[in-house]
DNA sequence: TGTTTTGTTATTGTCCTACAAGTTTGTTAG
DNA sequence: CTAACAAACTTGTAGGACAATAACAAAACA
């Protein structure tokens, strides 16, 4: 899939924030059809992973200072959602037991220095909140790409120390979850976020778009 | 442009919450080749107006009981945040005065039953205040389509008086906002989105898709 | 030299046709 | 009435053609 592909390779950074992505090479690249090509970038776009213009074509995200806090602030209000229901809503205490087992292979993973196997459990693990918090539209918003540009393009913010910070947050909104407490689970989910957000404005000018 | 053709449908009764949108039949209908109307049809489920599955084509979405509730708990969260965003914000008094010119005239159209016109002029003053918030992303999620699926699948909701309820909300935001009061800003928000949500759970069965 | 104009090229937007894959509908036999 | 089968329809995908536009390079001019 043509999606995923551009995904991992914005992980691995055969693809940058800004580049441009040319139909005629993604049809060769991938060995389908034009209209298959366009249906993905299309795509692409409805999940903000890229941004296109008439005649111009598309291009990967590029984040100026004001577009990552802006995008960032709603992250924060539906992580905070996410929170509030999982704990007011969740009543299947093995999915529970299970996010406590993805939790601690995730730690074990981020001292291993797996970085691209804790990236994508972490991913799932989000995902497993969004499960108990019982609420398909957030699976409909989830999946949404710009999360991984902004990953991409302020990789220097995703390092151990704040994959272990993130660690510590996740085994938090568990508790708050475990004991019934929206209040809490939110409040955790969103400092989890904001605590992202402002490393990122701390960046200095250049690692930002203009 | 399909796109807003079928919004306009969606609006008048010519297109119904459930109906197959077959490729065939929008290419003679709008005399355009099928690979625009397939971009289009991408679109719609981009928005969250149609659903589609494998080979079986796209329909305008249908919202179950839990799925309406499961998109107003995040469009709850998402009119909060524009409210507080757009109180603690706002710095243009020109935009604020236009606004509430905005509100006085959709009281006009509100009493001469003009419901078209005054749909779209909600739409609108929704739209200006998302500018009064400062936040470009917000402009990425709000012409999200998924709301007008909503207003013709619960019609019944949506009357005069509902209008006039939603108006009064209106005020008390811009009052909220002219007096820089977040917390208010955003408590007016909410209960203007939880209001449409628990009238819409007040519904029979049989308004809901199963 | 620097700037404006013009022409070339590359890319996208849209259309069309064709065929394979899959679903839905209709028919017939039991 | 049900099950199996066949026909018709719809979608998914490939590939080609053409016009519209943008990006770039070259030429003309001040």
């Amino acid at each position: 899939m043509i999606v995923s592909e551009i995904l991992r390779g914005l992980y691995d950074g055969r693809y940058v924030p800004g580049q441009k992505l040319v139909e005629s090479d993604l049809t060769k690249r991938f060995g389908v059809g034009r209209g298959t090509v366009r249906e993905a970038l299309q795509r692409l776009e409805a999940e903000g992973l890229t941004t296109a213009s008439l005649h111009r074509g598309a291009r990967i995200r590029s984040f100026t200072r004001d577009g990552v806090r802006d995008l960032l602030e709603i992250t924060e209000a539906i992580a905070g959602l996410t929170g509030r229901l999982a704990a007011e809503r969740s009543r299947s205490t093995e999915d529970l037991t299970e996010l406590r087992g993805s939790i601690e292979e995730l730690s074990r993973l981020i001292e291993a220095g797996e970085t691209f196997a804790s990236a994508q459990l972490r991913f799932s693990i989000l995902h497993a909140i969004a499960a108990l918090a019982c609420n398909q539209e957030l699976f409909r918003l989830m999946p949404r790409y710009d999360a991984s540009v902004v990953r991409a393009q302020f990789r220097v913010v995703f390092d151990a120390k704040g994959a272990r910070a993130e660690l510590e947050q996740f085994r938090k909104v568990l508790d708050y979850i475990l004991a019934r407490d929206g209040d809490g689970a939110e409040l955790t989910m969103r400092k989890f976020v904001r605590r992202t957000a402002v490393a990122i404005q701390h960046l200095p000018d250049e690692y930002f778009d203009h």
